[in-house]
DNA sequence: TGTACATCAGTGAACGCGCGTTCACTGATGTAC
DNA sequence: TGTACATCAGTGAACGCGCGTTCACTGATGTAC
Protein backbone atom coordinates (compact mmCIF):
# COMPACT_ATOMS: atom_id res chain seq x y z
CA UNK A 1 0.00 0.00 0.00
CA UNK A 2 2.75 2.93 0.82
CA UNK A 3 5.11 3.44 -1.56
CA UNK A 4 8.91 1.88 -0.99
CA UNK A 5 10.65 4.58 1.38
CA UNK A 6 13.03 6.83 -0.56
CA UNK A 7 16.42 5.60 -0.74
CA UNK A 8 17.93 9.06 0.32
CA UNK A 9 21.69 8.86 -0.15
CA UNK A 10 24.01 10.83 2.53
CA UNK A 11 24.57 14.12 -0.26
CA UNK A 12 20.97 14.27 -1.37
CA UNK A 13 20.02 14.78 2.24
CA UNK A 14 22.97 17.21 2.47
CA UNK A 15 22.00 18.74 -0.31
CA UNK A 16 17.85 19.13 1.08
CA UNK A 17 19.90 20.44 4.18
CA UNK A 18 21.57 22.96 2.07
CA UNK A 19 18.17 24.00 0.41
CA UNK A 20 16.49 24.44 3.44
CA UNK A 21 18.99 26.88 4.76
CA UNK A 22 18.42 28.92 1.62
CA UNK A 23 15.15 29.34 1.30
CA UNK A 24 15.14 29.33 5.50
CA UNK A 25 17.77 32.49 5.07
CA UNK A 26 15.56 34.33 1.91
CA UNK A 27 12.24 34.31 4.22
CA UNK A 28 13.91 35.44 7.55
CA UNK A 29 15.55 38.20 5.42
CA UNK A 30 12.58 39.37 3.48
CA UNK A 31 11.57 41.48 6.94
CA UNK A 32 14.82 42.41 7.84
CA UNK A 33 18.46 43.01 6.33
CA UNK A 34 20.67 40.23 5.72
CA UNK A 35 23.21 41.40 8.36
CA UNK A 36 20.29 41.47 11.13
CA UNK A 37 19.92 37.53 9.97
CA UNK A 38 20.54 35.26 13.30
CA UNK A 39 22.33 32.29 13.00
CA UNK A 40 20.43 30.54 15.37
CA UNK A 41 16.67 32.28 14.13
CA UNK A 42 18.10 30.45 11.51
CA UNK A 43 19.02 27.27 12.45
CA UNK A 44 15.61 26.99 14.23
CA UNK A 45 13.83 27.60 11.21
CA UNK A 46 15.46 24.93 8.97
CA UNK A 47 15.20 22.37 11.91
CA UNK A 48 18.98 21.85 12.66
CA UNK A 49 21.31 23.21 15.69
CA UNK A 50 22.85 26.16 14.93
CA UNK A 51 26.54 24.46 14.60
CA UNK A 52 25.31 22.16 12.05
CA UNK A 53 24.76 25.55 9.59
CA UNK A 54 28.54 25.23 9.27
CA UNK A 55 28.75 21.86 7.28
CA UNK A 56 27.42 24.16 4.68
CA UNK A 57 28.68 27.30 4.98
CA UNK A 58 31.88 28.76 6.28
CA UNK A 59 30.15 31.83 7.49
CA UNK A 60 27.07 33.61 7.08
CA UNK A 61 28.84 35.98 4.08
CA UNK A 62 29.20 32.83 2.04
CA UNK A 63 25.51 32.14 2.94
CA UNK A 64 25.33 35.54 1.53
CA UNK A 65 26.90 35.47 -1.50
CA UNK A 66 25.27 31.71 -2.40
CA UNK A 67 21.73 34.36 -2.38
CA UNK A 68 23.37 36.36 -4.76
CA UNK A 69 24.71 33.67 -7.01
CA UNK A 70 21.41 32.32 -7.39
CA UNK A 71 19.68 35.43 -7.70
CA UNK A 72 21.56 35.81 -10.85
CA UNK A 73 20.90 32.71 -12.19
CA UNK A 74 16.94 33.26 -12.74
CA UNK A 75 18.07 36.98 -14.26
CA UNK A 76 20.62 35.69 -16.00
CA UNK A 77 18.13 32.81 -17.51
CA UNK A 78 15.54 35.89 -18.06
CA UNK A 79 17.93 37.67 -20.53
CA UNK A 80 18.76 34.39 -22.53
CA UNK A 81 14.97 34.05 -22.57
CA UNK A 82 14.56 37.61 -24.35
CA UNK A 83 17.87 37.50 -26.77
CA UNK A 84 16.26 34.19 -28.39
CA UNK A 85 15.09 36.33 -31.63
CA UNK A 86 14.11 39.77 -32.08
CA UNK A 87 16.96 42.54 -32.94
CA UNK A 88 15.49 46.14 -32.92
CA UNK A 89 15.69 47.94 -29.99
CA UNK A 90 12.07 48.38 -29.42
CA UNK A 91 11.37 44.71 -29.33
CA UNK A 92 14.20 44.24 -26.92
CA UNK A 93 13.33 46.48 -24.58
CA UNK A 94 9.65 45.62 -24.92
CA UNK A 95 10.28 41.40 -24.36
CA UNK A 96 12.80 42.49 -21.37
CA UNK A 97 10.01 44.31 -19.99
CA UNK A 98 7.31 41.53 -20.08
CA UNK A 99 9.84 38.42 -19.37
CA UNK A 100 10.68 40.74 -16.21
CA UNK A 101 7.24 41.37 -15.15
CA UNK A 102 6.54 37.93 -16.00
CA UNK A 103 9.31 36.77 -13.24
CA UNK A 104 8.58 39.27 -10.79
CA UNK A 105 5.67 37.86 -9.16
CA UNK A 106 7.00 34.23 -9.39
CA UNK A 107 10.21 34.94 -7.40
CA UNK A 108 10.13 37.93 -4.84
CA UNK A 109 12.10 36.43 -2.44
CA UNK A 110 15.17 36.59 -4.70
CA UNK A 111 14.32 40.40 -6.25
CA UNK A 112 13.97 41.29 -2.51
CA UNK A 113 16.97 40.35 -1.51
CA UNK A 114 19.00 41.55 -4.26
CA UNK A 115 16.78 44.56 -3.87
CA UNK A 116 17.21 45.28 -0.09
CA UNK A 117 21.26 44.14 -0.04
CA UNK A 118 21.96 45.95 -3.20
CA UNK A 119 23.23 49.55 -1.11
CA UNK A 120 23.31 49.21 2.71
CA UNK A 121 24.13 45.59 2.74
CA UNK A 122 27.16 43.44 4.36
CA UNK A 123 29.76 44.85 1.71
CA UNK A 124 30.78 41.55 0.48
CA UNK A 125 27.30 41.13 -0.56
CA UNK A 126 26.26 44.69 -1.91
CA UNK A 127 29.12 44.01 -3.93
CA UNK A 128 28.89 41.30 -5.34
CA UNK A 129 25.32 42.45 -5.93
CA UNK A 130 26.64 45.29 -8.38
CA UNK A 131 29.22 44.01 -9.80
CA UNK A 132 26.21 41.64 -11.17
CA UNK A 133 24.29 44.65 -12.07
CA UNK A 134 27.30 46.02 -13.87
CA UNK A 135 27.81 43.20 -15.96
CA UNK A 136 23.78 43.54 -16.87
CA UNK A 137 24.51 46.76 -17.98
CA UNK A 138 27.63 45.75 -20.21
CA UNK A 139 25.75 42.43 -21.26
CA UNK A 140 23.20 44.78 -22.82
CA UNK A 141 25.58 47.61 -24.00
CA UNK A 142 26.98 45.05 -26.00
CA UNK A 143 23.57 43.90 -27.47
CA UNK A 144 22.23 47.40 -28.25
CA UNK A 145 25.79 47.34 -30.35
CA UNK A 146 25.02 44.89 -32.73
CA UNK A 147 21.79 46.66 -33.53
CA UNK A 148 22.09 48.55 -36.85
CA UNK A 149 19.93 51.35 -35.61
CA UNK A 150 22.51 51.82 -32.85
CA UNK A 151 25.70 51.33 -35.43
CA UNK A 152 26.43 54.95 -35.11
CA UNK A 153 26.79 55.38 -31.55
CA UNK A 154 30.02 55.05 -29.18
CA UNK A 155 30.76 53.19 -26.54
CA UNK A 156 29.44 55.72 -23.81
CA UNK A 157 26.47 56.23 -25.49
CA UNK A 158 25.85 52.67 -25.71
CA UNK A 159 26.49 52.08 -22.01
CA UNK A 160 24.86 55.70 -21.18
CA UNK A 161 21.53 53.67 -22.21
CA UNK A 162 22.42 50.02 -21.07
CA UNK A 163 22.52 51.27 -17.51
CA UNK A 164 19.66 53.66 -17.81
CA UNK A 165 17.44 50.48 -18.48
CA UNK A 166 19.34 48.58 -16.19
CA UNK A 167 18.36 51.23 -13.68
CA UNK A 168 15.26 51.86 -14.87
CA UNK A 169 14.15 47.89 -14.45
CA UNK A 170 15.64 47.51 -10.99
CA UNK A 171 13.97 50.54 -9.63
CA UNK A 172 10.79 49.37 -10.85
CA UNK A 173 11.09 45.48 -9.30
CA UNK A 174 12.18 47.22 -6.15
CA UNK A 175 9.08 48.99 -6.14
CA UNK A 176 7.11 46.21 -7.24
CA UNK A 177 8.40 43.75 -4.07
CA UNK A 178 7.59 46.79 -1.59
CA UNK A 179 4.18 47.68 -3.28
CA UNK A 180 0.54 45.93 -1.77
CA UNK A 181 -0.40 43.62 -4.70
CA UNK A 182 -3.32 45.33 -5.48
CA UNK A 183 -0.69 47.89 -7.12
CA UNK A 184 1.73 45.75 -8.78
CA UNK A 185 -0.32 45.62 -12.57
CA UNK A 186 0.36 49.56 -11.75
CA UNK A 187 4.17 49.66 -11.90
CA UNK A 188 4.32 46.85 -14.70
CA UNK A 189 2.19 49.47 -16.52
CA UNK A 190 4.21 52.54 -15.78
CA UNK A 191 7.63 50.09 -16.39
CA UNK A 192 7.05 49.69 -19.91
CA UNK A 193 5.98 52.82 -20.76
CA UNK A 194 8.66 54.54 -19.22
CA UNK A 195 10.89 52.24 -21.22
CA UNK A 196 9.17 53.36 -24.47
CA UNK A 197 9.71 57.15 -23.12
CA UNK A 198 13.91 55.89 -23.33
CA UNK A 199 13.72 54.03 -26.72
CA UNK A 200 11.95 57.53 -28.11
CA UNK A 201 14.45 59.29 -26.37
CA UNK A 202 17.55 56.89 -28.13
CA UNK A 203 15.66 57.26 -31.14
CA UNK A 204 16.22 60.95 -31.75
CA UNK A 205 19.34 60.93 -29.70
CA UNK A 206 22.54 62.22 -31.24
CA UNK A 207 25.79 60.51 -29.88
CA UNK A 208 28.23 62.17 -28.28
CA UNK A 209 31.46 60.65 -29.83
CA UNK B 1 43.46 86.46 27.81
CA UNK B 2 41.03 83.76 27.72
CA UNK B 3 37.22 84.83 25.95
CA UNK B 4 34.57 84.73 28.53
CA UNK B 5 33.45 81.29 29.15
CA UNK B 6 30.15 80.64 26.96
CA UNK B 7 27.30 80.66 29.44
CA UNK B 8 25.18 77.71 27.99
CA UNK B 9 21.93 77.27 28.95
CA UNK B 10 20.59 73.90 30.16
CA UNK B 11 18.25 73.85 26.46
CA UNK B 12 21.04 75.00 24.68
CA UNK B 13 23.01 72.32 25.78
CA UNK B 14 20.51 69.71 25.41
CA UNK B 15 19.83 70.74 21.77
CA UNK B 16 24.12 69.99 21.64
CA UNK B 17 23.27 66.78 22.77
CA UNK B 18 20.75 65.89 20.16
CA UNK B 19 22.43 67.46 17.48
CA UNK B 20 25.60 65.08 18.68
CA UNK B 21 23.48 61.91 18.80
CA UNK B 22 22.18 62.52 15.09
CA UNK B 23 25.68 62.91 14.17
CA UNK B 24 26.96 60.39 15.76
CA UNK B 25 24.13 58.21 14.51
CA UNK B 26 24.99 59.13 10.52
CA UNK B 27 28.54 58.36 11.28
CA UNK B 28 27.78 54.74 12.59
CA UNK B 29 25.16 54.06 9.70
CA UNK B 30 27.64 54.67 6.97
CA UNK B 31 29.06 51.38 7.44
CA UNK B 32 26.21 49.07 8.29
CA UNK B 33 22.04 49.40 8.61
CA UNK B 34 20.35 51.69 10.40
CA UNK B 35 18.43 48.29 11.88
CA UNK B 36 22.16 47.17 12.99
CA UNK B 37 22.71 50.25 15.10
CA UNK B 38 23.98 49.74 18.70
CA UNK B 39 22.30 52.13 21.61
CA UNK B 40 25.52 51.46 23.29
CA UNK B 41 27.88 52.02 20.54
CA UNK B 42 25.56 55.19 20.02
CA UNK B 43 25.96 56.73 23.23
CA UNK B 44 30.13 55.71 23.70
CA UNK B 45 30.23 57.77 20.40
CA UNK B 46 28.62 60.83 21.80
CA UNK B 47 29.97 60.78 25.26
CA UNK B 48 27.07 60.02 27.04
CA UNK B 49 25.46 57.05 28.93
CA UNK B 50 23.19 54.64 27.34
CA UNK B 51 20.56 55.53 28.98
CA UNK B 52 20.73 59.39 28.72
CA UNK B 53 20.03 58.54 25.25
CA UNK B 54 16.32 58.38 26.24
CA UNK B 55 16.24 62.25 27.10
CA UNK B 56 16.36 62.90 23.64
CA UNK B 57 14.01 60.30 21.80
CA UNK B 58 11.47 57.78 22.51
CA UNK B 59 13.21 54.57 20.28
CA UNK B 60 15.75 54.24 17.76
CA UNK B 61 13.04 54.31 15.39
CA UNK B 62 12.11 57.73 16.68
CA UNK B 63 16.26 58.35 15.70
CA UNK B 64 15.65 57.30 12.11
CA UNK B 65 12.75 59.63 11.65
CA UNK B 66 14.19 62.54 12.81
CA UNK B 67 17.22 61.54 10.58
CA UNK B 68 15.10 60.86 7.37
CA UNK B 69 13.17 64.41 8.23
CA UNK B 70 16.80 66.10 8.69
CA UNK B 71 17.85 64.51 4.75
CA UNK B 72 14.73 65.63 3.03
CA UNK B 73 14.89 68.92 4.28
CA UNK B 74 18.10 69.58 2.92
CA UNK B 75 16.49 68.19 -0.63
CA UNK B 76 13.66 70.55 -0.36
CA UNK B 77 16.38 73.42 -0.23
CA UNK B 78 17.89 72.13 -3.44
CA UNK B 79 14.52 71.33 -4.93
CA UNK B 80 13.53 75.19 -4.43
CA UNK B 81 16.29 76.64 -5.59
CA UNK B 82 15.90 74.97 -9.08
CA UNK B 83 12.88 76.27 -9.02
CA UNK B 84 13.87 79.89 -8.73
CA UNK B 85 13.62 81.25 -12.32
CA UNK B 86 13.56 78.19 -15.55
CA UNK B 87 10.74 77.55 -16.51
CA UNK B 88 11.60 75.27 -19.91
CA UNK B 89 12.02 71.30 -19.16
CA UNK B 90 15.30 71.36 -20.45
CA UNK B 91 16.15 74.24 -18.12
CA UNK B 92 14.75 72.93 -14.94
CA UNK B 93 16.05 69.32 -15.51
CA UNK B 94 19.73 70.28 -16.27
CA UNK B 95 19.64 72.75 -13.52
CA UNK B 96 18.28 70.16 -11.10
CA UNK B 97 20.95 67.95 -11.75
CA UNK B 98 23.06 70.55 -11.57
CA UNK B 99 22.44 71.15 -7.72
CA UNK B 100 22.56 67.98 -6.76
CA UNK B 101 25.58 67.18 -8.48
CA UNK B 102 26.60 70.04 -5.98
CA UNK B 103 25.12 69.43 -3.15
CA UNK B 104 25.99 65.07 -2.99
CA UNK B 105 29.59 65.80 -1.74
CA UNK B 106 28.80 67.81 0.35
CA UNK B 107 26.27 65.78 2.11
CA UNK B 108 27.52 62.15 1.67
CA UNK B 109 25.85 61.02 5.03
CA UNK B 110 22.71 62.09 4.18
CA UNK B 111 22.20 60.75 1.10
CA UNK B 112 23.90 57.60 1.99
CA UNK B 113 22.06 57.05 5.19
CA UNK B 114 18.68 57.26 2.75
CA UNK B 115 19.82 55.39 -0.14
CA UNK B 116 20.72 52.36 2.34
CA UNK B 117 17.77 52.64 4.54
CA UNK B 118 15.17 53.56 1.14
CA UNK B 119 14.68 49.32 1.12
CA UNK B 120 15.53 47.04 3.38
CA UNK B 121 15.65 49.18 6.36
CA UNK B 122 13.58 49.31 8.92
CA UNK B 123 9.68 49.36 8.17
CA UNK B 124 8.94 52.58 9.39
CA UNK B 125 12.50 54.56 8.47
CA UNK B 126 11.82 53.25 4.75
CA UNK B 127 8.26 53.99 4.74
CA UNK B 128 8.89 57.00 5.58
CA UNK B 129 11.77 57.73 3.51
CA UNK B 130 9.64 56.14 0.35
CA UNK B 131 6.94 58.87 1.05
CA UNK B 132 8.99 61.66 0.98
CA UNK B 133 10.24 60.09 -2.36
CA UNK B 134 7.19 59.88 -3.72
CA UNK B 135 6.06 63.46 -2.83
CA UNK B 136 9.10 64.15 -5.01
CA UNK B 137 7.80 62.88 -7.93
CA UNK B 138 3.88 64.65 -7.48
CA UNK B 139 5.66 67.99 -7.23
CA UNK B 140 8.09 67.66 -9.64
CA UNK B 141 4.86 66.61 -11.90
CA UNK B 142 2.82 69.30 -11.13
CA UNK B 143 5.68 71.78 -12.00
CA UNK B 144 5.96 69.86 -15.13
CA UNK B 145 2.30 70.16 -15.82
CA UNK B 146 2.73 74.19 -15.90
CA UNK B 147 5.19 74.02 -18.50
CA UNK B 148 3.79 75.12 -21.88
CA UNK B 149 5.63 72.21 -23.92
CA UNK B 150 3.63 69.77 -22.11
CA UNK B 151 0.60 71.01 -21.60
CA UNK B 152 -1.13 68.56 -23.67
CA UNK B 153 0.17 65.72 -21.59
CA UNK B 154 -2.36 63.76 -18.78
CA UNK B 155 -1.16 63.13 -15.54
CA UNK B 156 -0.13 59.85 -16.25
CA UNK B 157 2.05 61.03 -18.60
CA UNK B 158 3.88 63.69 -16.52
CA UNK B 159 3.66 61.39 -13.31
CA UNK B 160 5.75 58.87 -15.64
CA UNK B 161 8.07 61.51 -16.12
CA UNK B 162 8.78 62.76 -13.26
CA UNK B 163 8.80 59.14 -11.88
CA UNK B 164 11.53 58.49 -14.27
CA UNK B 165 13.48 61.19 -13.24
CA UNK B 166 13.27 61.19 -9.46
CA UNK B 167 14.50 57.44 -9.74
CA UNK B 168 17.04 58.15 -12.04
CA UNK B 169 18.88 60.63 -9.71
CA UNK B 170 18.16 58.67 -6.32
CA UNK B 171 19.85 56.06 -8.29
CA UNK B 172 22.96 58.76 -9.98
CA UNK B 173 23.09 59.27 -6.04
CA UNK B 174 23.12 56.32 -4.40
CA UNK B 175 25.81 55.05 -7.18
CA UNK B 176 27.76 58.21 -6.23
CA UNK B 177 28.15 57.83 -3.06
CA UNK B 178 29.30 54.16 -2.96
CA UNK B 179 31.64 54.35 -5.72
CA UNK B 180 35.31 55.46 -5.07
CA UNK B 181 36.12 59.58 -5.37
CA UNK B 182 37.86 59.08 -8.45
CA UNK B 183 34.92 57.52 -10.27
CA UNK B 184 32.11 60.90 -9.02
CA UNK B 185 32.49 63.04 -12.02
CA UNK B 186 32.56 60.42 -14.59
CA UNK B 187 29.10 59.50 -12.25
CA UNK B 188 27.39 63.19 -12.39
CA UNK B 189 28.72 63.39 -16.11
CA UNK B 190 26.38 60.29 -16.87
CA UNK B 191 23.95 61.37 -14.84
CA UNK B 192 23.58 64.45 -17.04
CA UNK B 193 23.71 63.28 -20.34
CA UNK B 194 21.12 60.13 -19.68
CA UNK B 195 18.40 63.12 -18.17
CA UNK B 196 18.97 64.42 -21.54
CA UNK B 197 18.27 61.72 -23.37
CA UNK B 198 15.19 60.85 -20.99
CA UNK B 199 14.29 64.77 -22.12
CA UNK B 200 15.05 64.27 -25.78
CA UNK B 201 12.47 61.16 -24.91
CA UNK B 202 9.54 63.36 -23.64
CA UNK B 203 9.69 65.64 -26.71
CA UNK B 204 8.92 63.07 -28.86
CA UNK B 205 6.35 61.32 -26.34
CA UNK B 206 3.05 61.29 -27.99
CA UNK B 207 0.62 61.00 -24.71
CA UNK B 208 -1.29 58.66 -23.83
CA UNK B 209 -4.32 59.91 -22.80
C1' DT C 1 20.94 90.09 46.22
C1' DG C 2 19.82 85.74 48.81
C1' DT C 3 17.32 81.63 49.86
C1' DA C 4 14.48 77.57 49.17
C1' DC C 5 12.67 74.57 46.08
C1' DA C 6 11.73 72.39 41.36
C1' DT C 7 13.39 70.67 37.19
C1' DC C 8 15.62 67.44 34.49
C1' DA C 9 20.01 65.90 31.59
C1' DG C 10 22.91 62.68 32.62
C1' DT C 11 24.58 58.59 35.93
C1' DG C 12 25.65 53.83 37.03
C1' DA C 13 24.35 49.35 38.75
C1' DA C 14 21.66 45.58 37.61
C1' DC C 15 18.64 42.42 34.91
C1' DG C 16 17.81 38.75 31.71
C1' DC C 17 18.50 37.50 26.86
C1' DG C 18 20.06 35.91 22.42
C1' DC C 19 24.09 35.95 20.10
C1' DG C 20 28.38 33.37 17.34
C1' DT C 21 31.68 30.09 18.08
C1' DT C 22 34.45 26.13 20.49
C1' DC C 23 34.56 21.41 21.26
C1' DA C 24 34.20 16.56 21.99
C1' DC C 25 30.48 13.52 20.78
C1' DT C 26 27.10 10.22 18.29
C1' DG C 27 25.32 7.23 15.18
C1' DA C 28 23.68 6.42 10.55
C1' DT C 29 25.60 5.93 5.86
C1' DG C 30 29.21 4.49 2.91
C1' DT C 31 33.27 1.66 1.64
C1' DA C 32 36.89 -1.98 1.47
C1' DC C 33 37.67 -6.57 1.72
C1' DT D 1 26.35 -11.69 1.81
C1' DG D 2 28.91 -10.33 6.17
C1' DT D 3 32.22 -7.83 8.85
C1' DA D 4 35.24 -4.10 10.27
C1' DC D 5 36.36 0.41 9.77
C1' DA D 6 36.00 5.37 7.93
C1' DT D 7 33.32 9.23 7.04
C1' DC D 8 30.81 13.11 8.35
C1' DA D 9 25.97 15.58 9.04
C1' DG D 10 24.11 16.74 12.91
C1' DT D 11 24.25 17.09 18.43
C1' DG D 12 24.33 19.56 22.79
C1' DA D 13 26.78 21.71 26.55
C1' DA D 14 29.45 25.53 27.50
C1' DC D 15 31.82 30.08 26.94
C1' DG D 16 32.05 35.00 27.16
C1' DC D 17 29.91 39.17 25.18
C1' DG D 18 27.17 43.14 24.00
C1' DC D 19 22.64 44.13 23.85
C1' DG D 20 18.09 47.24 25.35
C1' DT D 21 15.74 48.60 29.20
C1' DT D 22 14.55 49.34 34.42
C1' DC D 23 15.36 52.08 38.23
C1' DA D 24 16.64 55.08 41.93
C1' DC D 25 20.12 58.57 42.01
C1' DT D 26 22.88 63.14 41.58
C1' DG D 27 23.87 67.67 41.07
C1' DA D 28 23.93 71.69 38.14
C1' DT D 29 20.62 74.96 36.16
C1' DG D 30 16.42 77.51 36.51
C1' DT D 31 12.58 79.79 39.03
C1' DA D 32 9.65 81.95 42.67
C1' DC D 33 9.65 84.87 46.26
Amino acid sequence: MSEAPAPESRQQKKDRTRRAILDAALGLVGDGAFAALSLRQLARQVGIVPTAFYRHFATLDDLGLALVDESFVSLRAMLNEVRRGDPTPEALIDKSVDVLAAHLADDVAHFRFISRERYGGVGVVSEAIRHELDLFGRELARDLARMPELSAWGARDLSLLATLFVDLMVSAAAEFIEAAPARRHEITDNLRNQARMIVVGAAGWTPLD
